[in-house]
DNA sequence: CACGATTACATCGTGCACGATTTAACTATC
DNA sequence: GATAGTTAAATCGTGCACGATGTAATCGTG
């Protein structure tokens, strides 16, 4: 028998899993549409980064995507290799590296712009019930790593 | 100009990153809770189901999980390595193995029973407010699934 | 019973993700 | 202006995740 206090949870009570599951529900459904134009799903959210805001450093695609350099160096690497990037070390502090666009990574943008629309349609929500959910995931992934940090 | 129909977002208007964002924090208060039983955090899924079950097939855990063989294979054989759990192949039918926990591996049951009440808390929620969020993720993902099927 | 089709699992290659460590550049203090 | 400390990226090793493919066992049909 469980102890009153921790019963056993089974794999759908755990919010975690729901999280985990969604995650990879949701590059089930990004998969076809980003290998059109030849992108990973991690290779997109850097993209969407850079079109919102170019040259940004190694160090603020982290602080925003959460990830380190461990992750982003060899990610950014291949978006260098494939062309659609340019990596350059900042002339007044070299321990930096700026990311620009190039030419050919800004017009990436342009074919990107229905993948929004078709991510809303596969998930069968009104806008407004997906921007609902999204802040309560946001609100919870903060306070998770509030935890985390201490 | 971004066309009406489809303006520009950014990456905190993406739910998906929401959910992949939410992700690595789970993880990340995860990692030390599980570190102290010697698993990462889909081992320790898979402990989860098989202490719910005992000896399901490597197919049942994918099927409930929703990953292949490719990925279980050699998760199973880490936790197999770990002496948490058998592989043994069925004698009725030898095309499939059947994961069976061992002693030490079920015994870890007892020492995983307190992390989800630390979850719980690191979550911030109640948690009925937990299960309401967690059951609106799980039909996001069934929907995107059931997209992604076809 | 034979034999093509199907099924279950394993294998292989590529790309994240992350802890730990390293390297090079900058800053602060003396 | 030497040097200790700090910072930004890069590097390395391990473990998922997954498309593609391989292999062996089983099933279905003639």
């Amino acid at each position: 028998m469980a102890k009153d206090a921790a019963p056993d949870v089974g794999l759908n009570d755990l919010i975690c899993f729901a999280i985990y599951s969604a995650n990879h529900a949701f590059n089930r459904v990004y998969r076809p549409l980003l290998a059109a134009l030849g992108l990973t799903y991690p290779q997109y959210l850097v993209m969407v980064l850079l079109w919102a805001e170019d040259g940004l450093r190694v160090g603020d695609l982290g602080a925003r995507l959460a990830l380190e350099s461990n992750t982003l160096t060899p990610l950014l690497k291949r978006l260098e290799a494939l062309g659609h990037i340019a990596r350059i070390r900042d002339a007044a502090d070299e321990r930096q590296v700026r990311v620009t666009l190039t030419a050919q990574g800004a017009s990436l943008r342009e074919r990107a712009r229905d993948i929004p629309p078709c991510i809303l349609d596969a998930s069968g929500l009104t806008i407004e019930d997906l921007m609902q959910l999204k802040t309560r995931i946001a609100a919870l992934r903060d306070r998770l790593d509030q935890h985390a940090a201490a």
